[in-house]
DNA sequence: GTGAAAGCGCTAACAG
DNA sequence: CTGTTAGCGCTTTCAC
C-alpha cells in the first residue's frame, strides 16, 4: 500500500524520528545517514501524507480564500496575485466563492476553520459585527483584500476609493464638465460608498450642482449600464460625461452611446475603475483608475504570511496607490 | 483551548463513538441520546476537526483543480463552474495555477497527492506520458476538463474542437469568403490543433487554397491579435474573414481592424470561439463558438464526485454540445 | 444502541 | 546526532 515514514526509517534502519528530520530539513542529522534516508526515500517513492503532519503539527500550510466570485475579471485578478504569492510561501489556498451572501460567508469561515487553514482571506463588499465576531473568535489571521472595514478592526490591504472617486471625478470637471453622471453596482457595498463620496466631494468642490438623475447605483453588468446610459442619453440636458465603479461598466457605458449613434468621447467622456485588461480591450481604449489589483492580492496575501508567523507588522492597514490612467475614452 | 469530540463526549456522558455518530449523522443512535449529544456540541461549541477526520478516514473531502490561470476568463468561467458542483457536493477545491508549465503542473499533482486530496481536475493544453503515468500511479481519480487526451487514458468533459472549427470556417465560406485568416493561441495546444484541423477541412472541402501567410498560430493577448490582423490587412490579397480560437483573440482581430480604419464586418468578417462573457462586451458583438464553458467545469465536476465515490459511470469521456451564436461581427 | 480501544501517519519533546 | 514515546482528534471495528 501507501508507504509511510515507518516504512522509510526500517528500510533505513534509522528511527521515524530521523526521517522526519531529514523530510523537514533538520539540520540535526548527520550527512550521511541523511543521504541514506534520502535514498531510501526515493526507491520507496515516500511522500509525506500532509494531513497526518498537520494534525501532529497543527499546522496546514493552506489558507482560506473567501471571495465573491471567481470568474468577475476583477476578483480573479486579485486570485491571481492571492495564489502566486501563496505558491512562493508554499501555502496552498482553498478558494470559495460567496456571491456576496452573508450566511454563505459565514458558512464558509466556519468551514474553514474546520478544515485548520492556517489563515483567511477574505473578500467581500461589506462586512458586519458577525464577520469581526467570527474572525476574533478563533486565533486564525485573517486579512481583508480589496475589502473595507472602516473601523480597521481586521489587517486589510485597500486603495484610497473615496480620493480615486475624488480625482477621477475632478478629472472630468477639469475637462470641462458640468453635468457628470454617476453609474456604480451595488450602493450597499462601501467601497462603492466611498467612490460616491469621492465623486460628490468633487462636485461640490467645484460648485457643480447635484443631479441625482444622474445618479445611477445598482448596476450590476456590462448590458446594465448599456441600459441606463441609453436612458441617460435621452434626457434633455443629458451629461457629458460618466464615472463608473468598474471597468465593465464603462465598457457597458462606451457600447450604450455606440449603440445609440453617439461618440466616446466626443459626445460622452467615459470614466473607468481598476484597469482591468478589459480596459485596453476596447475602442476608444478606457481612461481609468489604475488599481493595483493583482498587487492587492499579492500585498495582502504577503501580509497574511506574517501574520501566520507571528512575525512583527509595521502596518495591518495597508492603502496601497493608485492612480489615473489616460487613454482615448476621455478626451 | 479548542473543544475536541473527547470534551463533548464527557460532558454529555456518552463515549466518544457516540459522539462521533451523532455528527456523521449514523441512524443507530437512540433519538434521545442524539439530542442530548446535539445539545452539548452547541453549548460547547464544538466543530469537528477535518484534518483529524481525514487522517482517521482517509477522506478528506477536498479535490485539487490544476489550471492555467485563473485570471484568464474563460478558465476563471470554468472554475467557477468546478466550485459551484463541488460546493453542492460538500467538496472544497485547492485551487492552483500551472501557467501550462509542465514541470510545475507534474510537482502540482505531486503536492495534491501529499494533501491527501480525494480527487483532481486537470486543465490543461496538452497532457503527456508523465502525466498519465502520475495519473495511473495513484488511485486518486482524476478529471480532465477543456483538456483533450487522443488516447482517452483519463475520463475527460470536452466538446468536439474539430467540428465546432469547420463549422466557423464553414460558416465564414458560406457567407461568401474565400480569403480565411486564422490566429490562434499556442499551436503545441492540442486543442487549438482540433480547431486548425477544422478549418483546413472546411477550405478543402470547398477547394479553397490554403494560403500559410493567413495562419497565425502562436498568439496569446488581445494586443498580439491587434497587431497580427494589422499586419494582414497589409497584404495585397488581404483576407475578408478570420477565425479565432479565442474571443480574446477576436477582439483583438475586432479592435486592430478598426485601429486601421477599416470596419468589421464590411472589410473583415471575425468569428472567435468561446462565448465568453467579453463576445457582448465588444462592437460589433461577437459571433462566436458558444463553448458550455461553464458547464464543462459542472460535468467536469460532477462525474469526478461519481468517480470518487465508485459510482458507475456510463460514460467517463464526455462530449457537451456547441453551437454557433450569430453576432454582429458576421454579415 | 453504545462503549472500548486500536490505529490513521506524523511531529515534538525528551533522553541519551 | 539519533531514538523513544506520547500524543494530535477522529473513525472504525468489535464487543456487549
Amino acid at each position: 500500500m501507501t508507504v509511510t515514514i515507518y516504512d522509510v526509517a526500517r528500510e533505513a534502519n534509522v528511527s521515524m524520528a530521523t526521517v522526519s528530520r531529514v523530510v523537514n530539513g533538520n539540520p540535526n542529522v548527520k550527512p550521511s545517514t541523511r543521504t541514506k534516508v534520502l535514498e531510501t526515500i526515493e526507491r520507496l517513492g515516500y511522500r509525506p501524507n500532509a494531513v497526518a503532519r498537520g494534525l501532529a503539527s497543527k499546522k496546514t500550510t493552506t489558507v482560506g480564500a473567501i471571495i465573491p466570485d471567481v470568474s468577475n475579471i476583477f476578483f480573479s485578478e486579485l486570485a491571481r496575485g492571492i495564489e502566486d504569492i501563496a505558491t512562493m510561501y508554499k501555502y496552498n489556498i482553498i478558494l470559495n466563492n460567496s456571491d456576496q451572501n452573508r450566511e454563505r460567508e459565514l458558512q464558509l469561515i466556519d468551514t474553514m476553520y474546520e478544515k485548520q487553514v492556517d489563515g483567511i482571506l477574505f473578500m467581500s463588499d461589506n462586512i458586519s459585527k458577525e464577520h469581526i465576531e467570527q474572525f476574533k473568535g478563533e486565533s486564525v489571521p485573517v486579512v481583508l483584500a480589496a475589502t473595507y472595514d472602516e473601523k480597521n478592526r481586521v489587517p486589510s490591504v485597500n486603495i484610497n476609493y473615496e480620493a480615486a472617486g475624488y480625482e477621477a471625478t475632478k478629472y472630468l470637471i477639469d475637462q470641462g464638465n458640468e453635468r457628470i453622471a454617476f453609474i456604480s453596482g451595488d450602493k450597499e457595498a462601501v467601497i462603492n460608498q466611498l467612490k460616491y463620496q469621492g465623486y460628490i466631494r468633487a462636485l461640490k468642490e467645484s460648485f457643480l450642482p447635484i443631479n441625482d438623475d444622474y445618479i445611477l447605483n445598482n448596476q450590476y453588468t456590462h448590458d446594465d449600464a448599456v441600459q441606463s446610459i441609453q436612458q441617460l442619453l435621452e434626457m434633455t440636458d443629458k451629461p457629458t460625461a460618466v464615472f463608473t465603479t468598474s471597468d465593465e461598466l464603462a465598457l457597458g457605458a462606451i457600447h450604450g452611446t455606440q449603440d445609440k449613434g453617439y461618440k466616446v468621447p466626443e459626445d460622452l467622456e467615459v470614466f473607468g475603475f481598476n484597469n482591468t485588461r478589459l480596459a485596453t480591450m476596447v475602442r476608444p481604449a478606457l481612461t481609468t483608475i489604475d488599481q493595483p489589483t493583482y498587487d492587492i492580492g499579492a500585498v495582502a496575501m504577503r501580509l497574511l504570511t506574517k501574520l501566520m508567523n507571528k512575525e512583527e507588522v509595521e502596518e495591518s492597514n495597508v492603502i496601497l496607490p493608485h492612480r489615473i490612467v489616460e487613454r482615448n475614452s476621455t478626451k
